[in-house]
DNA sequence: TCAGATAAAATCGCGC
DNA sequence: GCGCGATTTTATCTGA
């Protein structure tokens, strides 16, 4: 019984710990959509801008790719 | 060119507002995902916490358009 | 070269059924918007009918939601 | 009074006729779903399947806006 | 006709 | 690896 109660009030913070975050979350999904709706207003193309920041993002993506598998040469070779 | 650079120098510049927000949120969503982890580590269902969030969420939603719809009539009833 | 020319027709054949539902698809979706046309007609505010759809959706959608929670409920209990 | 219950009726219609509506239109959706899944059962790439859709509905949309301007251009002809 | 809101489709990411 | 839920992107619609 005791213990119910206590495990209760612990899924109870899990979940109120985790809408705090999904709550910060959607405000700075909302950021994001104020400074997109901020250079739209100042004369950029949304659509262009989010096909720059996809792009760029594969980039970095691709990068630690490689390096990922530069690690996993490198120690290859330091096990060899 | 000098209008061009400055404009690229501010497109770069929401640009990179932006991938911060996206790498801020990223983070706080790496973080509820650990606080999922640390729940199932603590014996409780995923699955059925995701429901329970999501009901309560629904909950909220469902309030505040019910705010919404109020509004709405009133505002209809203002017009007769 | 047969395997081929069967797959191909069989892919075509895929493809027109999505394609003939989508066609009935928007059919639908026009004769939905006739309906508010002619609700908006005879005086009614659409905004309005459509909040109140939401809500009564909404309504469904959460009795559902928690039908399936309480299936995961028993169903954890269960496994006590 | 009287006027109000039989507006009332008369909403509570029109909703009720959009709501079937709807209905229907899950419905079809959730047909087209079934066939790209029976597709993929087959072993076809649904990815590449909604491409092939998308393109053809191009296609179709764009030789209806021609014979539109077509019609535009006859008419216009017709009038001189 | 266009912006802003709404809804739908496509994609992504997770848990099982 | 697949289904399912969330997110994001795209299309549609309404009101100014």
């Amino acid at each position: 019984m005791s213990t119910n109660s206590v495990d209760a009030g612990h899924l109870r913070a899990f979940i109120e710990r985790i809408e705090r975050l999904e709550e910060e979350k959607r405000a700075i999904a909302d950021d994001i959509k104020e400074v997109y709706a901020e250079a739209k207003g100042t004369g950029y193309d949304v659509k262009i801008m989010r096909k720059i920041i996809s792009l760029r993002r594969q980039d970095r993506d691709k990068r630690k790719e490689e390096e990922e598998i530069l690690e996993l040469y490198l120690s290859a070779l330091g096990e060899v």
